[in-house]
Formats: C-alpha cells, structure tokens, sequence
DNA sequence: CTGTTAGCGCTTTCAG
DNA sequence: CTGAAAGCGCTAACAG
C-alpha cells in the first residue's frame, strides 16, 4: 500500500530521472540505462520507459548530462560581424555548411558574434570546441581563456594564434598567380579593391597607414599576393564584400580622364569584383577592352550571366569541412596539424590585354 | 575519513573554483560572488582574483553553472534543411539576423538542423528556448518533448503548433492582394512558380496531390492567397528559392506557342521572379510586355538591376527581432500572443497589362 | 544484468 | 560581508 508519488498534480516541478526510477521499481543507474542504450533486459527497457510516459519524463536532462560527462556536442562557431554581414559572403556561408556537413547532426554549431565589445558570451558559453571564421588579434584575450580551459580551438583564415589550428587556403600565392596573369597581359597601371582590412567597416583609400593597422589576415594575404608583382599598388578598401561595395570603389577609381585611369582592376572578392564591372559599365566603359577587372572566391553570383569573371576559385566548402573534421580529431585526443587549401585560377572573359 | 580525490598533479584536470577558493582562503560560496559580481569586499575580491589567477582558473565552468542555475543562455534556432540552402535564401537570413539583434551577444544561438531523420540532437542538446524556422508536421515529435520539458517555443512562419507562439506575416493575403492586382491588370491566363511544398527537394508539376500533402505553411498560404483570385491557378513547384530554380520553371512555362503561354506568371519568390524573368528573356520576350512577372519578398538582388520587380515586400529582419523579443519575454515568464506583421505591396515595372 | 555509491563544478539559501 | 551545507540531475565505477 504505497504511497503513490502524486506529482504535485503536474504543475510545476519536471519529473527526473530519479523519479522514474523510483516509479518503475529500479536503481538510477539502470534507468540512465535504459536512456542511453545501455546493455539492460528489454523487459526492464520497458518499464522505466513506461514509468517515464506516466510521469512526462521526456529523456535525460542535457545540462546535467553534459556537466557529468564533461561533454556537450556543441561547437562554437565565432565571427566577428554581425550574422547578416557575415554570412551574405557566399565563402563564408559555404565555409559554415562546410562544418555542419562534417560535424552532422550529431552537434549543434553555436553562432557566437564577437564584436569585440563585452567578450563575455564566449567566456561563459557551453561548448566543447570552437571554430573562428576569420579570427583578429582582439580575439586574443578569449583565445587565452579556452587554452586554459583546454578547449581546442580552429581557426579559418584567421591570425596564426598559439594552441590555434590554422585551416588556410593559398591566399596569397593565389592573388599573385592573379596578378601575374594581368601583368603578363601587359597591363602596368593598376588597382586594387580589398576587403576591409580591419574590424571598421568604412571605405577608405588604401594607405600604408591601413596596411600597418591591417589584422584580418585574408585581405593583407590577398594584398601582399598581389603586391609581390606590383610592388606599390594602390586603391580602395572595401567597406564589406558586396557588389555595392564595389560599384561605389570601382566608381571612384575608374571616374578619371583614359589616361590615368587604371587598366586593370584586381578586386579581393568576386562580388566586389562584380560591383566594379557594373560601375564600368555605367561609365560606358568595357570589359575587359577599355579595363580587366579580376575578382578572387569563385562564387557562383546570382544574376551575374553576362561575364565569366576571371578569378580564383577557393575550396570554400572545404574549408569548413577541414575545420569540422579537425575538431573532431582534436576532440577525439588526436593532434591534428595545420591544414592549407590551394585554390586554382580560373581565366574567364573579363581579362584582357590592354587598349591602346 | 574519505580518500581525498587527489587530482593526479595537476596534470589533466582543470583547477576549479573549489582549489581556488582553498588557496585564496575563502569559502567556495564567496569565490563564487567573486565571479559573479556579487557583494563582497574589494579586498576579498581581489584576493580570489589572485589565487585565480595562479592557478590558471579562467571563471567558473559554464556547464556546471547552467545545471545548477537551471540557464544556459543558450538559444536554439532549428532549421529544416542544410545551412547552405537555408541561409542562401536571404529572408531566413535577415531573420537570422533579427534574431541575433534581439537577443544580443548575450546569449548564443545553437543552430540545430532537424533534416527529418535523427531527430537526436535537438532532445539532447543544451537551450532554453527554442525558435523554429519554418517548421513542418515532421518535428511534432520534438515539439512534444520541448513542451514536456518546459522550453519555450517561437515558430516562425511554421505550421500552427499548440504551445508553440507563432510569428507570422500575411502571406496569404498578400499573395491574393498581388494576385487581385494581376487580375486587374486584365490577366487571365496565369501559372505560378512556387516553393517547396514538403520538404523534397525536387522540381516537378503543381497537382492536387502534392497540394494535399503539402507541409510547408509559407508555400502553401501563398499559394492559397493567389488560388483565392485565380481559382485552379496551375504551375510548377520549384526545388528551391533560386533564380536557377525560376529560370528551369520559366523556361518551362514559357516555352510554348502565344495562345497557350501564360500572360502572367506569380513566383513565389522574388529570386525565382528573377529566374523567370531571365527565361522569358532568353526565350526573346520582353516583360512586361510578353508577360508579367510578380515576386514576393522584397530582397535585395545581387545585380538585378534591369527591371524592378512587381512584389511584395515582407518585414523579414522583423520576423526574426519579434521572435528574439518573444523569447524573451518566454523566458522571463510573461505570455505573450502570437504576431502577424504585415507585407507591403510594390508594384514595379515587370507588371503590365497583358498584350493584344 | 542491476544496485550502490560518489561525485561532475557550481550556486544558493541560511546562519553568523 | 562571509561560511557551511545542500543539492541541480545525471552517469560511471564498481560490486553483486
């Protein structure tokens, strides 16, 4: 004649384990058990699974699991604009669906947004690994915290940081390989459209100023690349990597009388390199016989069927996947190395020899 | 007499706030307010501080923490189909977006993906509340173990589910009120392009059949809106929210002799308006001339310039600011209703009376 | 195959 | 302002 454990009719307190247990006549641990997939007789499976439909238990509390085992799934994802910003960029999404095909559905990828202003979130977030998209120096001080707390760390194209894994692509090589292509065309008065070059999201001529301040590491790669074969090139930071973006640089560099305007433009990503096309286009000019303008990504660009850009095709997808399966070797114990992309140029219609 | 865990020199195992606590000479309870910022002396502070500080205790561990406060912070956001096709489609980013302006750098958000098949993850992973993109009969499941558990959920443009708030916009009044504008501009030979109707990914007719068996809300009311004007209105069922998805039905339902063709096309989307536009046009006819072509969203086209697109505009970024804003509240144990918010007509330059 | 026993690392009453 | 005690809900040894 035992007292049935009347549930406070429901209201508020959930049922836990323990209380299934009690209810089917068990130990805890066996109805840890019986949730996990444990070795346990399926007629014993049944009861406590019956016990916990009686009590609206609905399976294992996740933050208690994950404080015993030590383990959550999740793994942090760290950018450092805001989501629209960032994942407008078709490489940087593609990066992203990169780690989630990887990882699986097996565990969550956490979205944290380091602005840089309170670093808090990602001092006090649940994960077991984190991945930077793109990491800067002011990053540093978080990076710090998770070395201590043992939490492997990988970065895409991010600042070599120690206890980091660098997953890189050919940045650099493959934007002198560009450069190459349009010096051996024969142009010699350039220009150039970077991404931004730090975390200021504001259009600006390129400076020596800038370089020296520059900490996203994409963009200088992508510069120093191209520099290595004109030496002194100059031009305009980007605000971001977007087509508008572009139109108002390639506006600005291409409003000059013939002679001083450059014969070639080498855009650091596809979708500015787009918006410098159009701006050329609405000052009457064409590509590539009045000016070539190359970009760098390989995105396939909505609406963009008139041109075949000229470019270099990155493994973006595969970034994420590296990155993804090196979190996991690094979960698993494993001391996965560095990982380096290589990218492959791509000659398209919008690069030419010169006029004149 | 207990045998005192001796943690094996320190070598593997993490100082916890406990050892810090010891070596600083205080109780666990006051290291704890050290961290937390509650109310102690600044000299006490300082000292926990230190002795932090030397054994390399970097603040207290955030899933501990999230068991015993019962919070994590955490939000989950559940997406039905891959990152990439999810995301590409830019109003479920500005969603996205919404939602992480709304909620802040405060707390994450997990990205769940519940493809359909395990829906494991989403029962064990870490949240306190959960906001559903779009979500279909085939997560009742879940949603039945999140209401057992007491999370709150947000749905965005989702079925109707009990328990779960819905944040949604008037697609089908809208859908007609574009519907309603085409059929005044005389049309009465019309096909329609539209979203997925379930969750296969695949081109095909638009039949009863499908129509009944349909689970996406959003492709449905659209439909449904327009049907409310043009009563048997036919068409295609795209792949997916693309242009080339557009451009393959376009060209599908372009492709036949004058009498036969339709005058007017409604896409359910504005990039496969895009796509229709550009079958018309490689098909040699001139919109709005040959044929009308209408969207719906309002999106931003990469470098779809020629025309402006005959829409509606929906609050996307919205959506996703009133789902935080909802969670929110949820969570700090207010009730609040279900939202509507209200779309926009845009009557462009691809709408125009049919010819002859 | 099942039960007993200890905590995971932290916060939070409740006293002093 | 600080300390002692009591778990949050679960799982992992280890016995039986």
């Amino acid at each position: 004649m035992g007292v049935h454990n009347q549930p406070h009719a429901g209201l508020a307190s959930r049922a836990t384990l323990a209380d299934v247990a009690k209810l089917a006549g068990v130990s805890g641990s066996t109805a840890s058990l019986a949730f996990s997939g444990g070795s346990i007789s399926s007629a014993t499976r049944e009861r406590v699974l019956t016990a916990a439909r009686e009590l609206n238990y609905s399976g294992p509390d996740p933050r208690a699991r994950s404080l015993r085992q030590g383990r959550s799934g999740i793994v942090g994802v760290i950018i450092e604009d805001r989501v629209l910003n960032s994942f407008r960029d078709p490489m940087t999404l593609a990066a992203l669906d990169g780690i989630s095909q990887e990882l699986g559905e097996g565990s969550g990828l956490l979205l944290l947004t380091a602005t840089g202003d309170g670093e808090s979130t990602i001092q006090s977030a649940v994960f077991d690994a984190a991945i930077f998209m793109g990491c800067s120096p002011h990053l540093a001080r978080s990076i710090e915290i998770m070395r201590q707390r043992n939490v492997p760390m990988v970065a895409i194209e991010g600042q070599a940081f120690d206890g980091v894994l660098a997953v890189n692509i050919d940045n650099r090589h493959a934007s002198a390989e560009l450069a190459a292509l349009v010096h051996t065309l024969g142009h010699r008065r350039l220009a150039t459209v970077t991404l931004p070059l730090t975390s200021v999201r504001e259009r600006a001529q390129l400076t020596d100023e800038l370089v020296k301040t520059a900490t996203t590491a994409v963009s200088l790669d992508r510069l120093l690349g191209a520099r290595q074969v004109f030496a002194n090139l100059g031009g305009i930071v980007a605000a971001g990597s977007s087509s508008d973006e572009g139109f108002a640089a390639g506006m600005e560099l291409l409003s000059r009388p013939a002679e001083e305007r450059p014969t070639a433009i080498l855009a650091q990503s596809d979708l500015l390199a787009v918006g410098v096309i159009r701006a050329a286009e609405a000052l009457a000019l064409v590509v590539p016989r009045d000016v070539t303008v190359v970009g760098f990504d390989g995105a396939r660009i909505e609406g963009f069927t008139d041109h075949d850009l000229t470019t270099v095709r990155q493994p973006a997808t595969e970034k994420g996947r590296a990155a993804g399966s090196a979190v996991t070797a690094l979960l698993a114990g494993e001391t996965p190395g560095d990982v380096s992309l290589s990218s492959v140029l791509h000659v398209g219609s919008t690069s030419g020899p010169p006029a004149g």
